[in-house]
DNA sequence: GGTAAAAATTAGATCGATCTAAAAGATCGC
DNA sequence: GCGATCTTTTAGATCGATCTAATTTTTACC
């Protein structure tokens, strides 16, 4: 078999000159705009086909303002909380026929500028971005500069504004609250504290909101480290002393599954002996033993909402920014059954 | 404050103008070429700030035949197994400064020809494809077709071939085995057992041919369904049967830790009474009471070695396809703990 | 049949870079 | 001082589409 010869693409001007029209006629026909009769249409959707024509949407960016594409940068990719956004993200873009770069940070804000300079010399529309740990103004500055319309997800950099797409931590904390109480919890505490970015602050702020809101001290707080480890030292400092507590709310999924093994080992019975809540409902939450009981924090439902608000704000850039929350729910499983059960 | 006018682009023609040299001069000097005289360098490099430019990546790709740009194709992007691939896929890229699409075909062959033809027509220079259940060989015809130099990870399509990254499966259940077996198991059973895949066939063949090699009994299958769950039914009939099996190999970590929880649930010590070996080596395996002893995969180093090797492959199109076979160890952990423990 | 309005098509400039091939400038030996 | 050589710079074509503004064709109506 003889090997093709230089497989020169086809462009539209190919195209046009088998169909007999000129060049702008094939370009509107590829756009399928109306303006084209019927049979001219045909014709050159036929020659399309016959010249196996690619579509080569990287010269018609050139001289449009839209390239379809946006630019998805994640503090860690290799969190499942972030797949399952990166999944919501990629549902909308789909259905948008818009494609989507990712760019880890892996929470080095001198990484996540890189990245965007890249991404804006790609003439991506616009990007979908969850602030590295000490991100502060200057990316909203260069994201100015650059004049890169985005959207914060999750975090938000301090002081910073422009549209937002969040769960509401607060309220689903809670309702975790007031579910330990009624089930007769009185000690309950924070695993995983930290005051690194805006969504842990949120959610260490619901904790004490709810718990003052109940009259119950708030005093018993684990710090956490790089959102999927605690202290476990402290941990076991406050299950020891005189006054341990019954039942945790965690951070997160990973976390609360830690915190789970760690009692295990000790010979605690999960949702007898004490109960414990995690935050973000990951599948492997459902799939735990016992099933833990999470705070639903909805990743895929934020990536849809952040793609379709970005996709709203590109069509008009100077609306009002928008901040959306969307609702946390608990969902109750077997790891804080009531201890009467 | 007044809003800037049209903030209309700079472009490399006005940079040229501004430091006084040709187009072309400046051409040359934001591609760092050791043609241009120090001196001249300066004066466009400062002009180039001055003026705030931004390299048009895009206006360049025109021209050139390579864009910097790679797809990432992937069957399910939620799979927390993925996410850790994408994370060593763009470690790569990083080093490269190359970008990378990433598309989600959901298991679905015609979503995935559409996000083939999509990243295609955005001139990405090749993809990273985890071909999705039920493709065959149309799909290396349409990338033959698109002449999109392509990298297969993890499964390949029938009689398909091309370069391709994936793990040592068969010989990691072979490690598994022997594993068992030296900690007093015999009645060895697989749980996920399917063919959807290339990756699932070899899992299957393995365990076949490691059993067979240590003279047991290979007909204990339970049936795995979307790589996530398996058939409870009939676990349960195989637990409950005259001879039931003390161990479990799974298909992957997922459908481990779902195993122990049901195990669990039915009051069985892990480790113990039954001793579970699951498959990736997922951080949650680590984290999982008891521990879970898994066969580490290293979805991270698998997407590097892909990512490299399609820059490989981009820099010589016609050097040999090359088919790798990373390791697969067995990590030890409390869930197949020796009995006598 | 003639003309106005509507529909369909098109020529040519343009987006912002790269590439080629050649020109201009500097350096050197003798 | 002069050609040869090396270094540095550049003019102009080019990639493959879109866009504007105009032209051509068709339809409608009296």
């Amino acid at each position: 078999m003889k090997k093709s010869p230089a497989p020169q693409p086809v462009n539209l001007l190919d195209v046009a000159r088998a169909a007999g029209v000129s060049r702008a006629t094939a370009s509107l026909v590829v756009r399928g705009s109306p303006l084209i009769a019927p049979p001219t249409r045909e014709r050159v959707l036929e020659a399309m086909k016959q010249l196996g024509y690619i579509y080569n949407r990287g010269a018609a960016n050139l001289r449009q303002s839209r390239t379809h594409t946006i630019g998805l940068v994640l503090s860690n990719i290799a969190n499942p909380f972030f797949s399952e956004l990166t999944a919501g993200v990629d549902d909308v873009n789909d259905a948008n026929d818009v494609v989507c770069f990712i760019a880890n940070s892996v929470e080095s804000p001198e990484r996540q500028a890189r990245q965007i300079q890249r991404l804006r010399e790609h003439n991506v529309d616009g990007v979908i971005i969850c602030p590295a740990i000490g991100s502060n103004d200057t990316l909203l500055e260069d994201l100015q500069r650059l004049s890169l319309p985005y959207v914060q997800v999750l975090r938000h950099v301090p002081y910073g504004s422009g549209d937002y797409v969040a769960a509401d931590y607060a309220s689903g904390i809670e309702k975790a609250v007031r579910h330990l109480v009624e089930t007769g919890r009185q000690k309950i505490m924070f695993v995983g504290g930290m005051s690194v970015h805006s969504a842990a602050v949120a959610r260490l702020d619901g904790f004490h909101r709810a718990m003052a809101l109940h009259q119950l001290p708030d005093d018993m707080v684990v710090a956490g480290k790089w959102g999927n480890t605690y202290d476990e030292v402290e941990l076991d400092r406050l299950l020891l002393g005189s006054n341990p507590p019954d039942s945790a709310i965690c951070y997160n999924d990973i976390m609360a599954l830690a915190l789970m093994s760690h009692l295990q080992r000790r010979g605690y019975t999960l949702g007898d002996d004490f109960a414990v809540i995690g935050m973000d409902d990951l599948p492997q939450a459902a799939a735990a033993y016992p099933p833990l009981t999470t705070i639903a924090t909805n990743p895929r439902m934020i990536g849809q909402a952040a793609a379709t608000l970005l996709q709203k704000r590109l069509e008009a850039p100077d609306r009002p920014t928008e901040r959306i929350i969307l609702p946390a729910n608990l969902v109750i499983r077997a790891s804080s059954e009531t201890r009467t059960s």
